[in-house]
DNA sequence: TTGACTTTTGTCAGTTAGTGACATTATAAT
DNA sequence: ATTATAATGTCACTAACTGACAAAAGTCAA
């Protein structure tokens, strides 16, 4: 029961053994699939492949990733969300007029510093995922969901002040500068500096 | 043979049975696949469900088209192919500095022209495939072939005078613009002028 | 430690998208 | 009519998922 006493690991602030195994196995899960991945290619790797690695069954695999794709942008789309978290945390002091292009920049910014802390773990996933359409597709359609969330937390951020379709415009645009940021940068094997690379580009726009 | 003599059918100008039968074939599987995507929806939608439709194998489905996403969008490649051969064939007597970036707006201007003069079907796949991740996932993907073709023609065309980087920035801006300026018109039921729209937002970049 | 409770796991069966191979049928050209 | 060519159906297969359910493992209190 969770409603009648918090439990011994709780207390403690340990997660448990069941949590640890779990986050192990999900760890064991990801380091497998990205070991085939590079080994054979990410087409060439089977769900079943990565279960019989870890040494379990492939129904198993889908109670920690909800698919193949999620195995490789799962960072992906956790830095997106941190991405949104950040903008939900900033204060909202700005003048009127550019509130949300600030808040936007950054955001963006935000987002570019935490990709360049994981820089190698999200490199090697580039490298896996170029070429592959599938993973290509599942990738452009996170930013598509952080685009939206983006709108609709800026339009409750500056009120009414700003129609719809502007906003929307904003976002796009960022968020398509951000994204040729990161290709350049991934291009240029993540040696520079993204934040720059990306302030750069976000002045190109004016 | 085709390189000993022209046919009958080429001579007169007529596509012959097996070319009509084709089309209207393919032309068949389409308009059965929208049907039963409008009824059941999309996903409720089986490669089965179509083909026993038009009572035709599922094999003979993929014949086709060489995926379900591919009904709904490939109008929708189409006019982007389109767009790039408009690219193709414009005269390139612009100004060195801005070239690209008029030569991209014309295109994309003409992309909006072809989604005017198809407003209805347009305006149905988008009904059906809204709220479709896979479909929508398809559907960014092919904005991204479309993008990196015209980053490669542009490249062609004003030779080194611009760097890729650069040169990527502004066709990502202007598709994402793009974007943007179809989904609301889209969402406004295709009722507007979207030469118009997108006209204004391009304004808006500055 | 036992015993009840909850979560995780494996197994099984099933659906659906998509592909290669090959025989059969329909069209085309002579 | 005959031969070449292209389209179709059938079959067999892979691979990504999903629901249902029973077995196993972890949790917690007595």
């Amino acid at each position: 029961m969770s409603d009648t006493a918090i439990s011994q690991q709780d207390q403690v602030g340990q997660p448990g053994l069941r949590e640890r195994k779990k986050r192990l196995l999900q760890e064991a899960i990801e380091q497998a699939a990205l070991k085939l991945f590079l080994q054979r290619g990410y087409e060439q790797t089977s769900i079943q492949d990565i279960a019989e690695t870890v040494m379990i069954s492939p129904r198993t695999f889908f109670r920690y990733f909800p698919s193949k794709e999620e195995v490789l942008l799962g960072p992906t789309r956790t830095v997106m969300r941190a991405g949104l978290e950040h903008l939900r945390t900033l204060p909202k002091a700005q003048p009127e007029d550019e509130a949300a292009r600030t808040a936007l920049r950054s955001a963006v910014l935000h987002i570019a510093h935490l990709y360049q802390q994981q820089r190698y773990s999200f490199l090697l996933r580039y490298q896996i995922a170029r070429q592959v359409p599938s993973v290509a597709a599942f990738y452009l359609y996170a930013l598509l969901e952080a685009e939206t969330a983006f709108c609709h937390l800026l339009q409750e951020r500056v009120g009414g002040a700003c129609e719809y379709s502007q906003l929307r415009l904003l976002v796009a645009t960022h968020v398509a500068i951000l994204r040729v940021a990161l290709e350049q940068w991934l291009d240029g094997g993540a040696q520079g500096d993204l934040q720059a690379l990306l302030l750069n580009y976000l002045e190109a726009l004016h």
